[in-house]
DNA sequence: CATACACTCGACACTTGTGTCAAGAATATT
DNA sequence: AATATTCTTGACACAAGTGTCGAGTGTATG
């Protein structure tokens, strides 16, 4: 008695927490409801509970996967190899960059979820730690002082994290542009012209 | 003349906007509930709209007594007299101690909350750019070109609204001693002793 | 081919929220 | 003191969300 076509639309773990996700990331987690996220998969509201035993563990489902992500790959990036501390500081700004390595707005939505959930604000501030030691390990490694490495890699961290949160409009080219000058004011050198020359290349579209 | 009679709590426009503001602070605007507000202050339910139209009556009126504070008061301190650019830098840097300058939370609050509501997205973005242009006069005053003036103001923006979405937890004389690196991270200057010592004279409780 | 597994669905019971109304208490004005 | 205004309240009608249950429907496989 129900609709005969074939290939109708089934549900899946994936399914309803890709869609999660996508609720969070442009609604907040008040937006992440049951209801609507079958409206949006066109299932029927009660399937969802097949796959996860209520919402929270939904919500839960999608902390661990940001978990997966963001923080490590930035890690990554303040570790690579770099001659100077510009090079090094070009290689971190790759994350800002290139949406696969660090997912902007899903960091800002897991950010301002955890402000009213103690239990989340744990976590964020772990990954918020790595993170701080990973990018004060570029600077202590090219001989900044601890205090001075303290200061400069928060300095980096609030940008970045201002940067997301006041949600920022511009051009890959606008932002690649401006890389440079704040690279100057983060580590207190000028990036030479074949240092940025490099960085840009990997970044602009080749030219085929 | 209105006596207060101390028998019975009542309500007024005041109180109700108040609680409302203490709300969204610290639980977001999905906090701001008529029905809480109501048991928070004992008062019944329906009380609520003798005095505002709705719901949506009360958070727009936040929005204004939100908008008639903080960019007004940073302004402010941006065109302060200043003989240097790093004394010009700790004026602007009392928004940061004193709460009555600027209150952080409420403008984390008002941050996140037009994140999902577009219509005032666009009263923030007003307010940013009003910020931004009061911190680029202060380096364009002292002699910055016009590119590293908005580059530099750009990074004092993005640094604050990190640090206020961070939520960082710092005593106010952690904050005060890291002040003048931050400083010199922004401007590129080092402020002398004395600079420093007039700023910090005006923040730390007055040894009467 | 039968049958068990993986999955979907509608109905039900419940909770929290919104906004309206008419009746009434408290206070101010005349 | 009488009256008008200001403010509070409980009852009512609705909307949107949560989670459970039992009865299904396809599909894979033993």
């Amino acid at each position: 008695m129900k609709d005969a076509s074939p290939n109708r639309q089934r549900g899946s773990e994936e399914l309803w927490l890709d869609a999660g996700l996508e609720l969070l990331k442009d609604g907040g987690v008040e937006a992440v409801k049951v209801m609507p996220l079958a409206r949006r998969l066109k299932l029927s509201r009660t399937g969802f509970y097949w796959y996860f035993k209520d919402r929270d563990a939904l919500l839960e489902a999608m902390v661990d996967r940001w978990e997966a992500r963001n923080t490590g790959n930035l890690e990554a990036r303040c570790s690579a190899y770099a001659e100077t501390i510009c090079e090094a500081m070009f290689n971190l700004c790759d994350c800002w960059l290139l949406p696969e390595l660090f997912d902007a707005r899903l960091d800002l939505a897991i950010r301002n979820w955890a402000r009213h959930e103690p239990a989340l604000q744990g976590r964020i501030e772990t990954a918020d730690r790595r993170r701080r030691e990973a990018i004060e390990g570029i600077f202590l490694r090219f001989g900044y002082s601890e205090r001075e490495a303290e200061v400069r890699a928060l300095t980096v961290l609030y940008t970045q994290v201002g940067y997301v949160s006041m949600r920022i409009e511009e051009s890959a080219e606008a932002r690649i542009a401006r890389i440079p000058e704040y690279a100057a004011v983060f580590t207190g050198k000028q990036a030479t012209e074949a240092e940025f020359e490099r960085f840009r290349a990997r970044h602009l579209p080749a030219p085929l």
